[in-house]
DNA sequence: CTTGATCCTCTAGTCACTGGAGGATGTAGC
DNA sequence: GCTACATCCTCCAGTGACTAGAGGATCAAG
């Protein structure tokens, strides 16, 4: 289990080093051990949760969300019940961002190969993501 | 085409007041006509407009990436490679989102169903994001 | 043993909102 | 017409999630 610095999981994670110390201070990733001169160590696993992290960022969720999966993963024998609750609203969530970028996906698609043999006609990606969704849930 | 006050759209779109304002102010969303009065009047177009913003928002795309969306929407009969580049851009960075959620939604789902019958074994969510992608394209 | 990269903490700036103060305007009931 | 209360306006300050820079210590190569 070497030892690696905090510019080495950078590098790794292509998750900036001020970044790193963000999600610390937040409580996302647990305080490292440090060296004699007070440098943080880390090991492949905090690569693989800093990795997590930057993706489901980038996938839209917020870093509450983000906590509780991480908590998921970090005590899975709780309570079902619990559990459940949790993972099933992350699981429509999921399912909704899912089926709106798939149709925004098929839209620029479609412009994509209009493009290919002519013009494109028009660009309908504004009506794609129209509303069927969003009125289900509040907001936070 | 009868006038909508900021605060109907508000309520229609689920976007608060100020943050209608402030699309304004950096230009994603055209200023609208006002009243004598100095209110801003919006029409069912402008709606359309918000929804699709919230949506593209809530699916971690930047106002950046939006901003360019919009306007192939608003001017679609520009170059076609010009198009081309930038809707196959957009094309991967939505495909790439739809794979990661994907991997996501499986882990959630199997975790709810052992749920539903005894105890959850152990989460995998970190490990299902691992890093198959997200080490291809730079960020930002 | 110097030089340059990397680390530390701390503070301040950015992006994308969000909320509040202070004041004008619209609308519903008397 | 008059009061009451919601809604609008502008402007400015605060929040969440980073991001960058100052000032200084430490490490690793030559």
């Amino acid at each position: 289990m070497h030892a690696i610095s905090i510019g080495a999981v950078s590098r790794e994670t292509g998750i900036k080093v001020p970044t790193i110390r963000y999600y610390e201070d937040i409580g996302l990733l647990p305080a490292p051990d440090r060296t004699e001169s007070n440098r943080r160590t880390y090991d492949a696993q905090s690569i693989q949760r800093l990795r997590f992290i930057r993706h489901a960022r980038d996938l839209g969720f917020e870093v509450e969300a983000i906590r509780q999966l991480l908590d998921l993963s970090d005590q899975p024998d709780r309570s079902c019940a619990e559990v459940d609750v949790i993972a099933r609203a992350h699981l429509s969530e999921i399912d909704d961002k899912i089926a709106r970028l798939t149709a925004l996906r098929s839209e620029v698609k479609r412009m994509v190969e209009e493009g290919e043999h002519g013009r494109v006609a028009q660009c309908r990606v504004i009506e794609v993501l129209g509303d069927h969704a969003g009125c289900l849930h509040e907001r936070h």
